[in-house]
DNA sequence: ATGAAAGCGCTAACAG
DNA sequence: CTGTTAGCGCTTTCAT
């Protein structure tokens, strides 16, 4: 039937006005320009009955707005990126704004990719989870209006909102030495991505502070995904097996428990294991797994709140999460 | 520094040419327009020089195509829908288009709501997983290709790409009942939902076959979340308690499970359970569950590809792709 | 109480 | 080999 909607220009043409009268009709301005009664109506009649429906580019380009924020993040089947996509949608959605969703796969190759179409398809803002250890290449887009999320990059004037990484990795592994556990390996996700980084260095400090070496393979793995977890428990298995395994996400663990059972060996009466991000399918595992909660409600929210705040040009701040321990059974205590 | 971006015309000014010349040799149209090498060279510069990015807004308006799918679907925090997302983004990225996110929570008003702001984006296309049991307002949308995805509606000419929920859930509740169970409750999603519907209906043909009577609250449940398969499990164990579960998605079986170990119950001893949705965790639990696995990657690719086929004309058939039964031990075999 | 015209950034048709 | 013009759909001066 109707083709692809029609104009304010049809519309006026159809009621011999012009294109200005209606659109200021349409933008409830017509009190304001003190339009005739009758011409409101016949406009709004008009616009119903074609089923009007304002052209957002044009509006974009006019505007020089789109309403549009770009959500770069690294898996969106990963569950903690997925539930902060919702959270953010939520929030954005009460805003006006719809989202420009971009999967990159943890590869700053496809980041940047990203970054460059976003920049082209001028989004009001960005909400990123960006790879890497430095982010030398955000500097060129410092005039949009950004607010990382999960990852930051703290030597730029760009505001984050994450969980504290480093504490939470801290108290997992300070868990795991007054279980009396000392050979402790860790599975890492990403090396190149600073929450990796900063739940390794938690972990590190952590084992410094009671006096723990570090040894060889004290942190293996290389990157967020369940079969990383898979080989990294199967090769350490073959070794000298450690009494505790910390996790670095959930689809490591996940990966990581697999091998466990096929091993044959048993959680934790074999190896205890520990991971980042609580999800609500570790509460039903066998055992149920002790995990390092991230607010990810709290960081969806508050992420979407600096960017408002940062488009506003108010002063934000960035912020760090307290993490919260969840102890189940997947830790065993040992002399 | 750079406010926005330099543009075509900006960049002709300083090179005291024209704009279509810029634009000429910027679409790679240098040769064909037989431009001198020198005008290429030093518009390449400029553009180079000044990082030129075109803008995507004029470019959609321009041109009357703005390579953005719309993604509209229930609840990207469910692993099903977030996987699904992930191939779709995959497998649109390299064919160059970019996705605007939806959820709609199930929920019809923010559904139309989206699909309204879709229309008005102008997008090329639309991949929507639907709440409801008929289509009728999709039906003012026909002019922009859209497909359909895990949910659809037979009596519109719009092709999908699903799982075959009626065969999933009949062999689902074909095993059980060949384990030996005669009292099999469902805990149900979203009622007014074609996937429902369908693993709704497998399930009681299934019992009819069977001869099994089909009594009241033998469906219950009313959403596809965590908290309703918790609050379901938990009513129904108040009071004739079956002894067999079959939870229609992956959150609902979370659910139920959580509220089976609250009671202190046993699976698959006290009660046995089967889950729509394969996901990695439930390898995992205890026990492992037995799940109806869909092939999501394949419905995601095939949505993209037909989609495709669509919009450039082609003739599109629906496709209902084969479930697979995934045996593990969450179900005991009664006499 | 209403309109004409300009312009957002770009490309395509037509002209040389 | 290059440019002029028109126009995508809309809003916003500036007129009247």
């Amino acid at each position: 039937m109707s083709t692809s909607g029609i104009t304010i220009k049809q519309i006026a043409d159809m009621l011999n006005i012009s294109s200005t009268t209606v659109s200021r009709v349409l933008n409830g301005r017509a009190r304001q320009y003190r339009i005739s009664e009758r011409t409101e109506q016949l406009v709004r009649e008009a616009a119903e009955k074609h089923h009007f429906q304002p052209n957002q580019i044009a509006l974009n380009l006019r505007l020089n707005k789109t309403n549009t924020i770009g959500l770069v993040i690294p898996d969106i089947s990963n569950p903690f990126f997925a539930n902060l996509a919702r959270t953010a949608e939520t929030a954005l959605r009460l805003r006006d704004k719809m989202i420009l969703l971009c999967d990159t796969n943890d590869d700053t190759v496809r980041e940047k990719e990203s970054l460059q179409l976003l920049m082209g398809r001028k989004v009001d803002g960005l909400l990123v989870a960006p790879v890497g250890l430095s982010g030398s290449h955000f500097e060129s887009f410092t005039h949009i209006p950004t607010v990382f999320i999960d990852r930051y990059f703290t030597e730029l004037p760009i505001p984050f909102v994450a969980t504290d990484n480093f504490q939470g990795a801290y108290e997992a592994t300070e868990y795991l030495i007054k279980k009396g556990h000392r050979h402790i390996t860790c599975i890492q996700g990403l090396e190149l991505t600073v929450s990796n980084r900063e739940r390794v260095k938690g972990f590190t400090e952590a084992m410094k502070d009671h006096g723990l070496p570090m040894l060889d393979d004290q942190v293996v793995g290389d990157d967020f995904s369940i079969a990383n977890g898979h080989s990294a428990m199967l090769k350490l298995a073959s070794k000298n097996r450690p009494t505790a395994i910390f996790a670095l996400n959930n689809q490591i663990a996940i990966g990581a428990m697999q091998a466990i059972h096929e091993l044959g060996l048993r959680i934790p009466q074999d190896v205890s294991i520990i991971s980042f991000d609580e999800q609500p399918y570790f509460e039903l595992t066998a055992p149920p797994v002790t995990t390092v909660r991230q607010p990810v409600a709290e960081i969806g929210e508050a992420a979407v709140q600096s960017l408002f705040d940062l488009m506003e040009g108010k002063n934000v701040v960035p912020k760090l999460l307290p993490p919260a321990l969840i102890e189940r059974k997947s830790v065993m205590g040992i002399d």
